[in-house]
DNA sequence: TGTTCAACTTGAACGGTGTTCAGTATGCCG
DNA sequence: CGGCATACTGAACACCGTTCAAGTTGAACA
């Protein structure tokens, strides 16, 4: 059978998840798919489309917001499933960092997130930049994390971080954040 | 003349702020100081420790905050400043994230910005969270804007980002956390 | 059935990367 | 002068992303 695209963005996805960015090499890619490495270039026109890709599959598996929730209740639901989907995924912050950087608007998630700041209480001018800031809080907690779990493996004097400590640190900044919108109504 | 480490991460610093993280390799630097790339070995562990040096030497530029202002008024100022040098070094985002990461207190600006947060009205028990927020926002600020106008020279169909525009979304952002914060006094 | 043509893949190469290490040079101390 | 720590070289190892001429495959058409 012929490889396909989808075959190839899966299969990245699924290097990612187990791997990490480190091992998710064009080479080791297409070794994974039996390929020779030359082959991924004809689905993909290098390997920073790839990982645009990649990031929307990793975002496509967050659950839709629910409608019938205050906004600012469904806006930190919704902010603290986005950080546990990509908090699972080693280097999530870097790939999907990069999509929202090519078009922040790209993704649903992060659509539905910019929607809900401003229901939370954002006027209209400002609704895209306090979105902004709550995609780099999550992006930033979950780097941050990431960064820190990797340092430990590295040198076994660090400590390992504790993953629902770094959840709740998450939500003490995020509740920071819906007070300050709510306020600015 | 013998090297010296200080001389090799100044020159490490030298070479990001011209060509950016992609150009400062060990290879590239080793040239740069007229040295083979073994050399450098002898003053440095490897290159991510050199990233930590380099990181620190960033950040030791930025002034320290004014003592006779209120205190959300001296945390916009610093937050601002640090965004300010951050921004005009080529991948300065992803170095500071990585020394961010592994000792969040290791330097001055950070500690400050910290003791600034509790001021403006955080709990003590939340101030190291609320300023891991303001760090996110500054160094998720800095690595939208430059991954952006990276994407505008590749492809020139994007708009390359406007400087002054950028600044005013990051400080649209601040104050929705400084409102956060002073609320919850 | 034979031929043609596009879709797809290979294999090899190009010019890089971080890092290691046996060996060699340099300068200081006794 | 001898010895020794410091500093550096040169070559190698095992990778990386990307390109491209040449080859293969399979389906549609005559």
């Amino acid at each position: 059978m012929a490889l396909s695209r989808d075959q190839v963005v899966a299969t990245a996805v699924d290097l990612l998840r187990r791997y990490g960015l480190g091992d998710l090499s064009m080479r080791r890619l297409a070794r994974e798919l039996g390929v020779a490495p030359g082959a991924l270039y004809w689905h993909v026109a290098n390997k920073q489309e790839l990982l645009v890709e990649v990031a929307d599959v990793l975002l496509a598996e967050i659950p839709a917001p629910p409608v019938d929730r205050p906004a600012s209740e469904a806006l930190v639901g919704l902010a603290v499933a986005v950080r546990e989907v990509l908090a699972a995924v080693p280097d999530a912050a870097d790939v999907v960092g990069l999509a929202y950087a090519v078009d922040p608007g790209a993704t649903r998630p992060l659509r539905d997130l910019a929607r809900l700041v401003h229901e939370a209480g954002a006027p209209a001018a400002e609704r895209d930049e306090a979105a902004a800031l709550v995609v780099h809080h999550i992006l930033g907690s979950v780097a941050a994390q990431q960064d820190r779990s990797l340092a430990a493996t590295i040198d076994p004097d660090l400590p390992a971080p504790d993953a629902t400590a770094e959840a709740k640190a998450f939500e003490v900044g995020l509740s920071v954040i819906v007070r300050g919108l709510t306020r600015s109504r």
